[in-house]
DNA sequence: CACGAGACCTGTTCGC
DNA sequence: TGCGAACAGGTCTCGT
């Protein structure tokens, strides 16, 4: 499920509603934020929603802890607690809501944390794919993560050695997290199409100008994302604006917005990528 | 070591 | 209408 600017605009949320900037057209994703609370009670209701520690431990060391920060990195969404955070990945189709004990746990809930005044995070995960950390140091999960996106140690020329090294193609590169964290199956696309780049494009094949254009286009697309509140898609995470702004995800068949021409889909590394072939031609091998 | 296929899950949509 | 196949914002693990 979320990717980036989706994960972010959670963050935000949870850090404080007002955070959110509003733009048009764009649904509001308000909800009460969490700084500030104190965890009163815990109850996990799928045990393997929790990666560590064990189920024990879990519920007895968050009891009078109170949530200090919130913050994000890659797909990661960290509530820190002071020497402890909760680490929090949605995969697929998992989403957070903030709101009171008294009301009904929904279908798919798997974890519920109870806050002292009355409030309640609720993790919701309908493909149980999601998994929850408390650890002392985040480093021990997220180590392996790549730059985030804009980090801005994060040059071009990182990115073009990077990509040189592999012959994998670049859509798969850029699903790689440890290469750079927090893009997914959309904003992958959208990036590739941003900067007329074939998602087939064997990575060795890139050239320096290219990889520039390549992060320009990756840090335009996110900060779109963020600014529409991320992507609603189905029934997966809600409020969003930027599906209503798609280049290519998820529109087979239809024209391009540049040139005109049909978006086709190809199934790369088992996920789909879709593209214009008029305006994303592979690279030249010469 | 690098890479790809399969696994993990539930729900919706599409084709016959 | 029914029913199976394909597909879905992700990432591990296990082969080769």
């Amino acid at each position: 499920m979320p990717e980036l600017p989706e994960v972010e605009t959670i963050v935000r949320s949870l850090r404080n509603p007002l955070d959110l900037p509003t733009t048009d057209g764009a649904a509001v994703y308000a909800r009460p934020g969490i700084v500030g609370r104190h965890i009163r009670s815990v109850s996990l209701l799928w045990s393997r929603s929790l990666a560590e520690p064990g189920e024990a431990e879990f519920l007895q060391r968050l009891p009078g802890q109170t949530v200090k920060a919130v913050e994000r990195r890659g797909k990661f969404i960290l509530l820190r607690l002071g020497a402890d955070t909760i680490m929090i990945h949605l995969r697929m189709s998992g989403d957070l809501r903030v709101e009171g004990d008294d009301m009904p746990v929904q279908k798919h809930d798997r974890l519920l944390i109870g806050f002292t005044d009355g409030m309640r995070l609720a993790f919701n995960d309908t493909r149980k794919f999601g998994r929850v950390w408390l650890v002392r140091d985040i480093q021990s999960v997220a180590g392996g993560l790549g730059p985030e996106p804009f980090d801005e140690q994060l040059t071009g020329l990182f990115l073009y050695e990077k990509l040189h090294r592999s012959s994998r193609p670049v859509k798969n590169l850029l699903l790689d997290q440890t290469l750079i964290a927090g893009i997914g199956n959309i904003y992958s696309d959208e990036a590739l199409h941003r900067a007329g780049l074939h998602p087939a494009t064997p990575g060795r094949t890139i050239r320096p100008d290219q990889a520039d254009r390549l992060l320009t286009a990756i840090r335009e697309t996110l900060e779109e994302g963020i600014r529409r509140n991320g992507a609603s898609i189905d029934w997966v995470y809600r409020g969003g604006d930027f599906q209503n702004h798609f280049r290519v995800y998820q529109r087979t068949g239809q024209p391009c917005p540049v040139c005109g021409t049909k978006i086709e889909r190809l199934v790369i590394n088992q996920r789909s990528s879709h593209f214009c072939p008029k305006c994303q031609k592979m690279v030249k091998i010469s």
